[in-house]
DNA sequence: TTGCATGCAAAGTTTTTGCATTAAG
DNA sequence: CTTAATGCAAAAACTTTGCATGCAA
């Protein structure tokens, strides 16, 4: 159950949100890669549908993506400057390539064994966890 | 083994660095503090030893001490501009309390059979993560 | 037509850089 | 003494805000 920028399209005019070229062009932008962007690069890729698009838009595209829950972000060691479109609706995390930036989700994370040893060990009350793998993809392995 | 400020100060005068006021400040101030601190934070508590040490220094200092891996950086849902003492020199992961800030240490992670599965399902070649925890400390569960 | 969205400019934050001065070793 | 570190100021990078104009519904 991907997530298209048509259909999310959907979902902002269901929000009662407008759709305007601008924030097409930033779903199309988030939606048609598959590795992180920042603001800037989603604004570079958006101005190929709709050209001019201040970054201003793109910031507060991502805001009001990120409050309906239709965009994630990707914590590399280095910084947390990258976005994502939340592709499955479910929990999950982010596999990402050192190389090329190329995200893969994945939804099985079987951390709830080790929540509850960290109760036990820890006294805290676990309610989230971030978790990011980095490493190379099958691409960037072989070059 | 705790990585206590005089520990860190020997390390970088081993290293050939000198020991600055400025340094042995920040040093203290991550030392004393079991939350995360972002840089603006250390400068506060670095004045106490070292009064109107600038926030230039304490980023500076942090460069170095990141170059040596002796702090590391606490990713929070919201930003990532937080730094801790890396107290532990093993590989390890934070439980951060989203109330106080308060991070705790753990080492067991057991990610590894995890690891092996996303590689035979996305051909990832993985060499590392990132896993931080989320929650109450006990202290704030109470209150 | 109506109100939300855009984009400019400008300001607020966070972090880095240049350079003269200072102090550690 | 010598070299590296500090701190100011200034700039660069990143993000948010105010306001007049424009456009989706």
């Amino acid at each position: 159950m991907k997530l298209t920028a048509n259909r999310i399209a959907g979902i902002l005019r269901q929000e009662g949100y407008k759709l305007t070229p601008q924030r097409h062009a930033v779903l199309k932008a988030l939606a048609a890669s598959s590795d992180y962007l920042t603001p800037e690069a989603i604004r570079g890729k958006a101005c190929i549908h709709s050209p001019g698009i201040g970054l201003i838009t793109v910031y507060r595209t991502l805001g009001l993506l990120s409050e309906l829950n239709l965009v994630c972000r990707v914590h590399a060691p280095d910084g947390c400057r990258g976005y994502m479109m939340r592709r499955p609706t479910e929990h999950h995390h982010h596999v990402v390539c050192s190389n090329c930036s190329k995200v893969v989700d994945f939804k099985r994370c079987e951390l709830s064994d080790l929540e509850q040893k960290l109760l036990d060990e820890t006294g805290f009350d676990i309610n989230g966890h971030l978790l990011e793998f980095y490493g190379l993809c099958p691409e960037c392995r072989v070059a």
